[in-house]
DNA sequence: GTAAGTAGTATACAAAAGGATAGTGGATTA
DNA sequence: TAATCCACTATCCTTTTGTATACTACTTAC
């Protein structure tokens, strides 16, 4: 009878396996500002100082490190213009899209936490 | 024609009112050690230690801050035995439970995404 | 008497994230 | 000639997050 509290063989295995895509996306959605400049871009194509302007507080290196990191997770696609001065445009990818059902999952969680932790003590 | 670039209202309103809850949702399960603690209260109740040996990695600092957090938001409950030595135990509450789908919407979106980031190059 | 198990805390440190401020370079405007 | 627009980059600094290591207090087992 020695050895009789061993644990479960799920965790360590199962768990970690089903943890790591939820890392992955909760990685894309991660830091102060890639949330709103994503929102930002939903509601159309826009150019860097106007994705500036539109989120209060962001300064030209946020918002160029993280239009960056969604670059290179195909969710974000840059347009070079040349034109002069030369522009450039950025926009959600039909990938970044994708987001909508995930953002939309977190907000209504979030809105009912938001109550209930207004809410009197019970 | 001074002043035709004005930002659309939508944005700065309704999109600050809208990533509120967002981020709420998203600060629940930030941090490197939430989301194990979460999933594997989902298997069952644990006690510290248990916890501890099921996360490879995590000290007892984080574990402890951790679980405060977690119990601050509702998610966790934490049950003092008066047993000699003292055991104390964890468990999702209801509330906690209510994450599921939330996290199954990130691991879908996920396990997508680390499909099409592993994928060659079209 | 000392090790091990219970559930943590304290202190110091390292790494990562983010902010403040200034600068680049070409072209147009006043 | 200086200021402004465009899309950034560079440097330094602070804040936040996480790690390492040791320690507390109590009890049982060897």
């Amino acid at each position: 009878m020695e050895n009789t509290k061993e644990i479960k063989p799920h965790s360590l295995d199962e768990c970690t396996k089903s943890i790591l895509p939820v890392r992955d996306a909760l990685e894309v959605l991660s830091g102060k500002w890639k949330l709103p400049i994503i929102i930002s871009l939903m509601f159309g194509n826009k150019r860097f100082s106007q994705i500036a302007k539109e989120i209060p507080g962001i300064t030209d290196k946020m918002l160029s490190k993280e239009l960056r990191e969604l670059e290179s997770n195909d969710l974000v696609k840059r347009t070079v213009y040349d034109s002069i001065p030369v522009v450039v445009e950025y926009s959600l990818t039909e990938y970044g899209h994708s987001l909508k059902i995930v953002i939309k999952t977190l907000r209504d969680w979030g809105v009912a936490h938001r109550k209930r932790m207004m809410a009197p003590v019970e």
